[in-house]
DNA sequence: GTCTATAATTCGATAGAC
DNA sequence: GTCTATCGAATTATAGAC
């Protein structure tokens, strides 16, 4: 995976590159990264295929570009422990949903599934965002942090790329209050 | 997808056909379905490519009889309802492990995360495994299995597929004790 | 039942004109 | 910066000899 991406700083290549990134991330949260075809989303984007290799490389590197993700680490400090799973539940689910960086973190679920690399990048934003809540002095922290990453991995493969019906139907509180004491339970647990 | 499939009776297509069927599933596994060549399955099953469309049809021919999945429903009915959680981690932590279902099932999983019939039949699975084992009278109890069932597949997502170290550490049982609290929390929950 | 040879597509990526 | 034309590789699937 090649990250280098060629600098089109003027304005018209700015305004296609945005077109290629938002046709790109719709097709690889839709279908998939492998099934995605950079024509499909030349022809989304109302561009040439050629101008996406030359913006971003490869295909790969296309990809890199619509699944960077920043995440902002939310203060949790004052949270009790006793809530800490609500909190972390309620994060979560607003985390997955919308646009940024909702769709970025749907696509690299759904290709974390066939591609290794993906794997390895969805492990190390679970650690970033998980581990560093837990209480501290907490035995078992780093089996507790992979118990919660696979609740909050599975909450969101369940509505996102399952497409369980009940799921779909929780708007975001519902959903956190329900996701919550499960989560509590775990850290809670023995 | 093609379900038809050429009948082979004699002993010597017999055993082709099962060493098509390992390798298939080993491939479908480490590689999942994109990724997955006919010509590579051949080549590990030491038969050639153009037998394995002869007996399967097609590669969909192929993936649905390497996936096709009979399962068992446990008995559970005197399993009192504090104890479900747990009764349902053992099982699904089982379920998942080993070859038959597991291997199927863990396959499954991958494909779902780019196929759509292969996330239906997830849902039938689990539609079929879950829901008649709530405690009846129960409310939201589509809900709760959906729950249920997601974490259910985070755990075998972040086992399985993202390969997180410290679930990998997990014996059965261990997993099953993990497991069990946060599954009983969905059905204790309001 | 097994294999050789190949058809028919489709894809990512490149070269080069404008 | 954008597009036309195309390369080269890889794939599934088929036809037909043995």
């Amino acid at each position: 995976m090649a990250s280098d991406d060629t600098s089109t700083p003027t304005p018209k290549g700015r305004k296609s590159r945005e077109s290629i990134l938002r046709a790109a991330a719709s097709r690889f949260e839709s279908e998939g990264f492998e099934r995605t075809t950079v024509r499909a989303i030349a022809k989304d984007a109302a561009i040439d295929p050629a101008m996406i290799i030359r913006y971003f490389g490869s295909k790969d590197g296309l990809f890199l570009a619509a699944t960077t993700i920043e995440l902002d680490l939310p203060r949790m400090d004052a949270v009790p422990e006793r809530d800490l799973g609500h909190a972390l539940a309620r994060h979560a689910v607003s985390l997955w949903d919308g646009e940024t960086p909702g769709l970025a973190l749907r696509i690299l679920l759904r290709a974390s599934a066939q591609d290794a690399d993906a794997a390895a990048r969805v492990r190390a934003v679970f650690a970033a965002q998980v581990l560093p809540f837990l209480p501290g002095g907490l035995a078992d922290s780093a089996l507790r942090a992979s118990l919660i990453t696979s609740q909050i991995l599975g909450y969101a493969f369940g509505r996102y790329v399952i497409a369980l019906d009940p799921l779909l139907d929780l708007d975001p509180e519902a959903a956190a209050r329900r996701l919550g004491p499960s989560l509590q339970s775990v850290i809670d647990g023995v």
